[in-house]
DNA sequence: TATTTTCCCTACCATCTGGTAGGTTGGCTG
DNA sequence: CAGCCAACCTACCAGATGGTAGGGAAAATA
């Protein structure tokens, strides 16, 4: 992908990180970019069109980023660790979930790019569900439900807790509380 | 308080609640409440008045509301399920939890309501953690780390799920994801 | 009763928002 | 070489934003 382009999309990625997607504008990014705002039109016409262009892109990126660690030839716990992991470094750089960003201003966004986030969620709890899978599998986790539905509980913890560290606790408050979950399901 | 400036505060409320505090105007709440825009700067000069006033009510509001669960005769699982089914209701009206949704834009928001925003969470967990004393002492409940901790993770939780949930899976979701949570806890 | 204060109004304002129109450059291709 | 097109620019625009100035009515207060 062209350069400026993907700068661009970074650019707004980081915003929407720090200060949600209705606090991100074209100015800030053309700022950020050094670009002028109108060319950003050029790239993407609509924000719509750049809301969307995100979301898609984060699913490649974050989700090989997750595949990538249940890929591994680690322990169910371990991968549950690792994968919060990548939760805790966003904290710690002040930059929350992507997803969980734009999930929580959901009903802002077009109904088609609803339709994207739907889908980048879906994918990423059935990547997370595979490291539930290998835990019930291998006898080192234990949990109610199904490995779906585990997983959906973590990805769902993990977007909370990285709101509520952020403004009280921190990554110390962050990683106790991952604990408690992971040591919950440790049989 | 003045009819007109709880108005503007519900008004306010529900607008946060259903599309997040940047996506919130005065002109809105002046097209809900039946005013003109000039008027709520009479009751609240800057916008930042508003938030801090919403966020010390909520305190008190929400605060008597868990109070009321948790100081019932009923089990700490019976309880948790409780405090969940509030979480539970808002999601149903497309309300999600309003310090969760305020937390979700901290990065936006005056350092003094940061301020105002961090003691209203730590009051709330403060609340929850009677609940987990108290299944602790029974023994009804067996969770790892302190009744503070178990009571933020509980909550941040709530959080994040009732945003997941509204994105993917809804009520049902909610609910399923909730029952792991505390049956993970239930001895 | 006279005066002050509360509450709400109309009429503004500067700034920021996403978005458009149209021009210039420079590289690729017929 | 001629033409095209992507990429970027300047210069706009309408509408929304938070906020101010100042006036009128009514209610509280002296």
């Amino acid at each position: 992908m062209n350069d400026t382009k993907s700068n661009i999309l970074d650019s707004a990625e980081d915003l929407i990180q720090r200060v949600g997607i209705n606090a991100m504008s074209y100015k800030h990014i053309s700022d950020a970019v050094g670009i002028r705002k109108a060319s950003i039109h050029h790239h993407f016409p609509k924000k719509i069109d750049m809301v969307d262009a995100l979301l898609s892109r984060c699913e490649i990126s974050y989700g090989s980023h997750y595949r990538t660690i249940v890929e591994t030839q680690n322990s169910a716990q371990k991968k549950l660790r690792m994968l919060a992991d990548v939760f805790a470094q966003g904290l710690m750089n002040n930059k929350l979930c992507l997803v969980g960003m734009i999930s929580s201003d959901m009903n802002t966004l077009d109904p088609g790019s609803c339709k994207i986030l739907e889908k980048t969620v879906q994918s990423t709890i059935k990547l997370f569900s595979t490291a539930f899978a290998q835990g019930r599998n291998e006898g080192s986790l234990d949990f109610p439900g199904t490995d779906r539905e585990a997983a959906y509980t973590f990805f769902s913890f993990l977007v909370g807790n990285q709101i509520a560290a952020r403004v009280k606790g921190g990554e110390t408050a962050f990683k106790s509380s991952t604990e408690i979950i992971i040591k919950s399901w440790e049989v």
